[in-house]
DNA sequence: CAGTGGTCTAGACCACAAG
DNA sequence: TTGTGGTCTAGACCACTGG
């Protein structure tokens, strides 16, 4: 007999798994509906749903109404990046952090940054370079714009204090975002900022934040080179 | 009356992030429990739960037993990435795909390659480079070994009809993987392939791939400069 | 110990979409 | 039309952990 007389939706979940893995069920195979699996495993219809929305939300099966479920033919691999305070990640690594503040000025935007950030030229914006250390060694550099419309307290803190990677995190009521990666020489301001020679290869990361409709705050990272983003999958 | 007669957890969901991102329930602050929630919003615990525990898997709350629900201190921004099949990839952006195979050898794996793999130098290992292409364009070099004691199908495999990338997709049972990006300099080999100048800054993508504790393929890719990763947060 | 979230159940109804 | 997954409910018991 098959009845394997399961209880908690996590044995569901490890079951079904092992027979996707083991190609038990093949991709493009219909597996059988919850009612049946939930006969076979001695269990209620809600808890092989609860099993089989958590693998398909893994991307191994696809689910539809009336059409069943399918083993994925293309199990879609996502990768989940957390994206840490610089602080945090530092400190992990067992170093240092400290930060300072290169340049901070009340101005209006360039014409590239208001375009990205949905905001008029004339409007002025909040300009602030930090350079991030980990023991002394630079780390990454971060070039911000922050919608002081949005956020007026940003212009009455101290970012020497606390960086504002940091303050944002804890006081922008953020909703939503886009990040991107890429890689891009470094030219020579930035190459000596990061301590390295005029050209080298640099990961980049941008970010834009948004609540709602409203833009508040745009960012790009450089890191030094040797960085790496890992993640599992 | 705060009585908002709800019935979907989705609107449960809603209402939540409602409250936390307008800061009616600020950072560290707990809120009602799951069974005050129920008789708020007019709808079982079960529905409650289900919306606090999608609310939390999201990063804006932290949930203990006994302890209650809080709104997350730092909330801890995730985001997902995609990964998806080279071809897909290039084809979704309303180009054509075409690769080409430059390398296919049976031969000892390099120890780095070895060690990554946690396989021995003596075993015999399918070495294969690729060349991707979007509308004839350079898009990504890949280099990738396959652990043919476990995927000996490979060894009879014609790479030229469906590339690598794509026939491990559906051929190896993987479990789990790891990933990382970072950007490097061209050298020259790679330079050429790519079609850019020596030197040019690469985004690198490395992975992994295991079933269980065996090591199925190890892969580079380097991307064509240009090449940005996007994601949403 | 007692309060909280975590989960299971049996049953019900609904929403969607394939045939 | 009808089979499938999606969800809700009321009630129950359990697991963890703070006090």
């Amino acid at each position: 007999m098959t009845d394997t007389t399961v209880n908690s939706w996590l044995d569901v979940q490890s079951e079904v798994l092992a027979r996707i893995h083991s190609r038990k069920w093949k991709p493009g195979e219909l597996i059988p509906n919850e009612a049946e699996l939930a006969v076979e495993f001695g269990c209620a219809r809600a808890t092989v749903n609860r099993a089989l929305q958590a693998v398909a939300d893994a991307g191994w099966l696809d689910r539809r109404r009336k059409a069943g479920t399918r083993v994925a033919m293309h199990p879609q691999r996502k990768a989940v990046l957390n994206i840490p305070i610089i602080r945090k990640e530092i400190e992990e690594l067992g170093k240092v952090y400290s930060h300072k503040v290169l340049h901070r000025a009340l101005a209006n935007p360039l014409s590239k940054v208001a375009a990205q950030m949905k905001i008029s030229e004339d409007r002025e914006i909040l300009e602030i370079h930090t350079l991030h250390f980990a023991d002394e060694t630079p780390y990454a550099f971060e070039e911000r714009w922050i919608n002081t419309g949005f956020l007026p307290e940003a212009l009455n803190t101290d970012f020497t204090a606390i960086s504002v990677n940091e303050w944002l995190v804890s006081n922008a009521p953020l909703t939503e975002g886009r990040l991107s990666f890429s890689a891009t020489n470094a030219d020579d301001r930035h190459a000596g900022m990061l301590g390295v020679k005029s050209g080298s290869a640099i990961l980049r990361m941008n970010r834009t934040t948004w609540h709602n409709e409203i833009n508040i705050t745009l960012v790009t990272l450089l890191f030094a080179p040797g960085y790496q983003l890992d993640t599992l999958i």
